[in-house]
DNA sequence: ATGAAAGCGCTAACAA
DNA sequence: TTGTTAGCGCTTTCAT
């Protein structure tokens, strides 16, 4: 059986609050410091996190409510949040939906909030898929912190934080790129129409077609839905044979890959035939000399911002001061490979 | 605030051992039960885990042990077990170490462990590091059942079950197609000679070789140290150089990026120059016609196996009953691609 | 600075 | 089957 403060106070002759007063850095007389940290050493003692928790009503973990763990992109930020949770003496709480179609994922979602209000997180990370926010309307009725990763929701924006990347920056950093290299006929790739990420950068891709002049067509900006990779790789393709493009951008990692295949299939090379600049690191180091140019997300810091962030609302939420929603943007940065040809 | 039995007590005017009874699945008259779901209903009650974890001693989590998320392998693995953990009521506390050398790593995972401890996990799923298994004897010593991932720990036999695959097997895979194309001078490189799946893999590539009577030169089975990314790099190159091989296989996802580097450093053209087998699917899908030969693990069915015996040791070691270790073994599979010649 | 005592919400004897 | 009661290990007033 594990030693507790009783046996800690029988052994010290000292009383259970002096104790419990001593761990949680109260004051106590040096020798009685002494004598306790004695006992503890002997004894091996550690305190019972669950009475604690059953007391202060916290449980020592932050729930992280992400999509499934289908690219790299999710998974460096997981890596980042749950070693910057721990250091502040958090658990993480791993909460990965299944894979499926935005439907699907939007109601994982809602089970998922559930499934961890259930378990008592006291605060919750979350790369939403709800982008109404209804799934974050208990947790924040119950004053559970939530901090929001890679999208907004302006529903909820003076209640929860947000970390997000400059996403109209990043498109427009995209396009320039390729409009440096003459490029005219480019033809933009982006998830869902009704997706918040999809949206922005398209923004920023419309943007700088239009500051540099180049005519926007909108037949070459094209929203790609979910996961129904079968089509959406028949309409890349449809796309490319229609429009000619000479250069094309790929909103997101998923699609970088797609338009690969699809470009491949449809007989064009890179650069030569076709200009590419993808998302997330997709092929940047391929072994067969063609290196894509690439929008780089900082995932490292956009898990590590979230973290902070998160541990300072438990802070706040446990003592006092105002927790200020506070929304982060991050630079996303351009990997320069060989993909742009001039023109 | 949130309701407690005791509200529910009140309201139905029942016993609080009764209302915690049929919360549990005991018997209750069913006109108590009706009145139990009414209150249950209107209150929105719901069982506070802390509490009922103080009293059981159980914390509702599984403490997932892992390496840094830096590969897909990884990552599938942590999908599946969450999702069947979280299916048998279990919360997922993930522990992912930071990167570094196998020193830092193994030095880590002490510290994880005991993390996890503090946290007070009802068990946990690690992919060890320290393949001596000293990081579990407290676990252990404390009844806290642990299920053991890709690898195997001999001193722990006994004690801990593990989820793994026929690391022999696959290699001989890999030998075997390599060898059926024609070739005889095939260069093996592999993860680490102190390291369990890279002995094993070893293992397997020189049996087949040897059982094809294809003379086996040390100079060929090519063992590769941690982290140090730099100087394997330029150790495989030399290896290129000096062997001119046929044929190479790589024994590790990241072995297979950093030889494909090194061939076209080197200015071998695959399949033409050399025939490729890699691990773990990296570069089977590349947009550039050359689509790797891959032994593919299945993940999947790692994670599944993984969190089902958990459950398991865990439904036992609540109940009765005896919990044997077992060992799963699975069967990597083949992934045909185009980069094999014959000659 | 210290100690006594109450109680967090639940479970599990034990009695009825 | 049901209710009473005694804790699980800790924190926290409130006296001292």
């Amino acid at each position: 059986m594990a030693a507790t403060i009783k046996d800690i106070a029988r052994r010290t002759g000292l009383g259970l609050a002096t104790i419990s007063k001593y761990i949680n850095g109260g004051n106590v007389l040096p020798k009685n410091r002494e004598a306790i940290e004695e006992a503890i050493q002997a004894l091996d003692f550690k305190v019972n996190e669950t009475a604690r928790n059953l007391k202060t009503r916290h449980t020592g973990y932050v729930g992280l409510l992400m999509p499934a763990l289908t690219n790299g992109f999710i998974m460096e930020i997981i890596q980042q949040i749950q070693l910057e949770l721990r250091a502040d003496g958090y658990g993480t709480a791993l909460y990965c939906a299944v894979p499926g179609d935005d439907d699907i994922r939007r109601r994982t979602e809602l089970e998922a909030v559930d499934f961890l209000l259930q378990k008592g997180v006291d605060g919750i990370i979350n790369l939403p898929q709800n982008e109404d926010g209804v799934h974050l309307q208990r947790p924040l009725e119950l004053g559970i912190p939530v901090t929001l990763i890679d999208k907004q929701i302006p529903e909820l924006a003076d209640r929860v934080s947000s970390v997000i990347i400059d996403n109209v920056g990043a498109a427009r950093t995209a396009a320039d790129e390729l409009l440096n290299a003459g490029h005219r006929n480019i033809v933009g790739f982006f998830h869902g129409e009704t997706n918040y990420t999809g949206r922005r950068r398209a923004e920023g891709f419309v943007d700088a077609l239009h500051e540099r002049g180049c005519p926007v067509d909108s037949d070459r900006i094209v929203f790609l839905g979910g996961a129904r990779e079968r089509t959406s790789q028949e309409l890349i393709r449809e796309k490319l044979r229609q429009c000619r493009p000479t250069a094309v951008f790929a909103a997101t990692s998923g699609l970088t890959s797609r338009v690969m295949e699809a470009l491949e299939a449809e007989g064009f090379r890179v650069p030569d035939d076709v200009s590419v600049v993808g998302f997330d690191g997709v092929g940047t180091e391929n072994g067969h000399g063609v290196k894509l140019y690439s929008m780089l997300q900082p995932t490292a810091q956009i898990g590590s911002a979230a973290a902070r962030i998160m541990s300072e609302q438990l802070r706040v939420s446990t003592g006092g001061g105002v927790p200020l929603p506070q929304v982060r943007t991050l630079p996303a940065t351009l990997f320069v490979g060989n993909s742009i040809k001039r023109v």
